[in-house]
DNA sequence: TTCGTGTAAAGTGTATACACATTTATGAAT
DNA sequence: ATTCATAAATGTGTATACACTTTACACGAA
């Protein structure tokens, strides 16, 4: 893991979060290990960590604490933490978890209504989708750009959702580290065409009060990730079979 | 609060945990938050925490900290630690979450199958189901029973599923503080004796390897604890109507 | 009385020293 | 050479001191 990040990046007097130096070293860990710095199984060693953010091993305890209990680190008495290792099939099935969990979240909303600025929020994000595929095809960066848009969909509909486990364990689905490295989906602009018309049902389904239906939709609609992955993923397997598994995400 | 735990208990010298005094003190405080002794909301003092607990502050933050991961207590920068609230809407979301989860995970069972041994434990505990029941009818101390063999099926279920994020969320489901204080079902023979049967069912799902049958059977199992809990509850209200909500679990 | 300000008290955040466990290295006996 | 015991070194666990923030309280002005 050698440098994590390199401490120039520091800025010794004022952390990303102001006051507590526990929560940006969680970040700064947290980033090195999404962002594939340190690697699965790998351990965190307090001392070293502590001089290569130049704070004491204190808060660097307490970010590593808080990071086990996000479920990215594995943590034994003694032995200290370790980075948690997710093999391809976890990571699979996070999806699986994932439709569910969301699922069961738009159902809760279509049980119980939108509220006015709720319901404005996920509009936008909808009005946003259709302009952008209005034009018929993509060009470069707008899959990044309806990343986003995906994004304040689902957001906004969790957060419509008002329940704070839920909340939690979808982040946490979000957190699984998608295989070493960063990446972007592969999607053609079909792909987005098709998922973006989900959304427009979703919603119809939750405006209507159609629980079941918003539900079913929903799981559908995340679970599809998974299929496009796995499909990625051999495909991907057959042509370069050596390869580590580089994968997708949204 | 006051006491949390009569420190005469504290046996100085030797923690529960041999090695790790932070994780009985985790143990200890958690104990205290679903017994009921500290209260939703209430704040955790650490001075006095550790004064209670004759350890010094660094294993009761550490110990703090943790419980916060496991959704049990808030944190707030310079503020410290508080006793998550749970208000009654929550505490019924949480086993259509639960529901949700632990159909997904046996689908998952029901996907790949099951090994021998695995088999073996829910067989077991189905055929003690049988044994209590064949009698026709319950006896003092029978409803506990039959509580520790559900247990056994659906974390015999969960295991086989092996996938840690799904134990890890459908644990938290269960230690979702049930009321304040602890309490078991009011459930009739007639209630468990279709619980029961459902178990055998859901088992003749995976077994027969049909996923969605399974799935959706565990999902009805579970999601049906939450209608009984809120039918009990709305009747009890009008019989007592300002008397604090006490709560059902299984 | 009410509001605002300043100061004291209480409580959390961090650094550091040391105790203890684990791991690795060393060396002697087989 | 291999194996086991032992010791050094590496690393985590805990206690404690102090800095900083928040909160409570008292005092004075409007």
């Amino acid at each position: 893991m050698a440098s994590l990040i390199d401490p120039t990046t520091a800025e010794s007097g004022s952390g990303t979060r102001a006051g507590n130096r526990a929560l940006s070293v969680m970040d700064r860990v947290r980033e090195a290990i999404l962002g594939g710095a340190v690697g699965a199984g790998e351990r965190l060693n307090e001392v070293q960590l502590s001089k290569t953010l130049s704070v004491s091993r204190t808060p660097v305890r307490a970010a590593l604490q808080a990071l086990a209990g996000e479920g990215l680190l594995d943590y034994a008495p003694n032995r200290g933490f370790t980075v948690r290792e997710f093999p391809l099939p976890a990571i699979v099935d996070a999806y699986d978890i994932r439709a569910a969990l969301e699922g069961v979240a738009v159902r809760f909303v279509a049980e119980r209504g939108l509220g006015p600025q709720e319901k404005e929020i996920i509009e936008r994000a909808l009005a946003a989708g259709d302009k952008l595929l209005e034009r018929g095809s993509f060009e470069a960066g707008d899959l990044t750009i309806y990343r986003d848009i995906n994004g304040d969909f689902h957001d906004g509909l969790l957060a419509a959702a008002q329940n704070r486990m839920l909340s939690e364990m979808i982040r946490i689905c979000h957190h699984v580290p998608v295989s070493s490295s960063r990446n972007i989906v592969v999607f053609e602009y079909h792909d987005v065409r098709r998922r973006h018309d989900d959304h427009h049902r979703i919603f119809e389904a939750v405006v209507a009060r159609e629980p079941w239906r918003a539900e079913m939709l929903m799981r559908e609609h995340v679970a599809s990730i998974k299929t496009s992955l796995v499909g990625y993923l051999s495909e991907r397997r057959k042509d370069h079979p050596g390869e580590a598994s580089t994968v997708t995400l949204a």
